[in-house]
RNA sequence: GGACCGAUGGCGAAGUUGGCUAACGCGGCGAUCUGCAAAAUCGUCAAUCGCAGGUUCGAUUCCUGCUCGGUCCUCCA
């Protein structure tokens, strides 16, 4: 069954086609680096590194790029702040995006460039832009003449006449039209700055995509992505740019994904309920936010809250617990052949998780299909004799599976230290002579110590709480 | 004012190109297993699919209106 991708452009679910066979070209808007990424970052992150790796899982070779925004106005203020410069802070966020979506388990993506890394490529942008009348400078600025791109709003389906200018930002009387945007914004004094035609100054916020992409991927990319707010203007007036200047298509595909609310309210700097990545990995695993992210569906609203973060951890822990087993049962296998009904119930797994994923990365539906092999995996294993070769191909199917997926985790068994270990046979001991009391003594006493033990007909498992 | 989403059991969340028992997960309850647990399994609990109309033999699914919530309208993922 043929990928299925929601184009925003058309509003409807159409089969992926590659320009090139086998090859992705993908590029997501990242960060501005002015601060710690946020939970509501995380989402196009986390999900943007799924659809990655499971292009790569059915064999596509995926160029992905991710940018750095890292000279704005936001920048600006905080290095003022800090009282230290604009680079300076740009560095310093770039290393924490780096160790927070490292600890989300993310992928690196191909290559991400930053703004100030490709300054040459975006006047260059620029310049031909005003060569060809779509761009025009206006007291040190460089504006989009928009009047100049019939197509201007295809993507976000806005009509001109209709959008309301001013309402949220105050419309610069330089521009010949309210809806022309900025390519090159003039330094004020003791600003960061670059030269360029029309003076000192820094790109506008759209300009960098359009130079990056074309540097990195291309005139024309398969999937361009980025948060549903990103739409209009910023997509909006990168295909202006792109369109305007090589006269192809940006991308063929473009994917937004929906907004992460916070306690069912919008998260917002007013209401200051933004919760960071950075502090949010101190108190909970990667894979519970990962799984959360991924059990609704991407173009659908997700409410984070502590109750939605319980209910991820307790379905991850059903399917960690599975694998557990399987590792436990691993080590007292039998020989023979895969048992008809496993191999039935991975062929199925692997079946209806593609399945889902190919329809527009379904993966509430995916994560289902991981379930349905956790039932049957249990199901299984409530039996007394078990054989290695079915135990290793639910094994692989889960990997596989979570290769995509990245919500278990995969750190190997860690050691329990010698103490720890002493109770456990002193306590094997006890349950042998019956000795009750010392037993439940003990595990009361590991399980204190975040030490869970369960007696299984193979003998003791152990797993941290 | 315009454009666009969402509303499904106690909770989260799919799905429905209109039609068989509305997935899956969390949670609750009971049972089996267990020395007792844990895990698992089995069973069970719970949905007038936001409201009101319409189209249709038939609507949760399509259409219209409404309510509530959310997004965008020029540098917010």
């Amino acid at each position: 069954m043929a990928l299925k991708i929601y184009n925003t452009m058309t509003r409807a679910k159409e089969e992926f086609n590659p320009i090139e066979p086998g090859k992705v070209k993908m590029y997501v808007c990242g960060p501005t680096v002015y601060d710690y990424i946020h939970i509501g970052n995380a989402r196009p992150v986390i999900f943007f590194d799924v659809v990655r790796r499971y292009l790569e899982s059915v064999g596509y070779d995926v160029h992905y790029v991710v940018n750095f925004t890292d000279v704005d106005d936001k920048l600006i203020k905080k290095a003022a702040e800090m009282g230290t410069t604009v680079p300076e802070v740009a560095d310093l966020f770039v290393q924490k995006y780096y160790e927070d979506t490292q600890g989300l388990g993310v992928r690196q993506a191909t290559v991400h460039p930053r703004v100030t890394e490709n300054m040459t490529e975006i006047i260059d942008f620029i310049s031909g832009l005003v060569e060809k009348g779509l761009a025009y400078e206006s007291g040190g600025d460089v504006f989009y003449r928009t009047a100049k791109f019939a197509e201007y709003g295809k993507l976000s389906h806005q009509n001109m006449e209709e959008l309301q200018f001013g309402i949220r930002v105050d419309v610069d009387e330089r521009k010949e039209n309210p809806q022309d945007f900025v390519l090159w914004k003039a330094a004020k004094p003791g600003e960061i700055s670059w030269s360029s035609p029309w003076g000192e100054g820094r790109p506008g916020w759209h300009i960098e995509c359009s130079a990056m992409v074309r540097k990195y991927l291309g005139e024309t990319i398969d999937i361009h992505g980025g948060g549903q707010d990103l739409t209009f203007p910023h997509h909006e007036c990168e295909i202006a740019q792109s369109e305007g200047l090589t006269g192809h298509a940006m991308s063929n595909y473009w994917m937004h994904n929906g907004f992460v609310n916070i306690n069912n309210e919008k998260m917002s700097k007013s209401l200051g309920n933004g919760i960071n990545v950075h502090q949010l990995l101190q108190t909970m695993s990667p894979q519970i936010i990962r799984y959360f992210m991924l059990s609704g569906h991407y173009r659908n609203p997700l409410n984070f809250s502590d109750e939605a973060v319980e209910q991820a951890k307790g379905s991850l822990a059903r399917i960690e617990n599975c694998i557990a087993g399987i590792k436990h049962r691993l080590k007292t296998a039998d020989a023979g052949e895969a048992e008809p009904s496993v191999a039935e119930a991975v062929r199925t797994a692997k079946e209806n998780f593609e399945t889902k994923m190919n329809d527009d990365f379904n993966t509430p539906d995916a994560i289902t299909a991981v379930f349905d092999l956790v039932h049957a995996a249990n199901l299984y294993m409530n039996k007394d004799r078990v054989t290695l070769a079915s135990l290793q191909l639910l094994e692989q199917q889960f990997a596989a599976m979570d290769d995509v997926l990245g919500i278990l985790s995969r750190t190997e068994e860690s050691l329990l230290d010698e103490e720890i270990e002493q109770l456990i046979t002193e306590r094997t001991e006890a349950r042998r002579t019956k000795n009750w009391a010392r037993a439940d003594e003990i595990r009361n006493l590991l399980t204190e110590r975040g030490i869970v033990l369960e007696d299984t007909a193979q003998g003791i498992r152990w797993r941290r709480k």
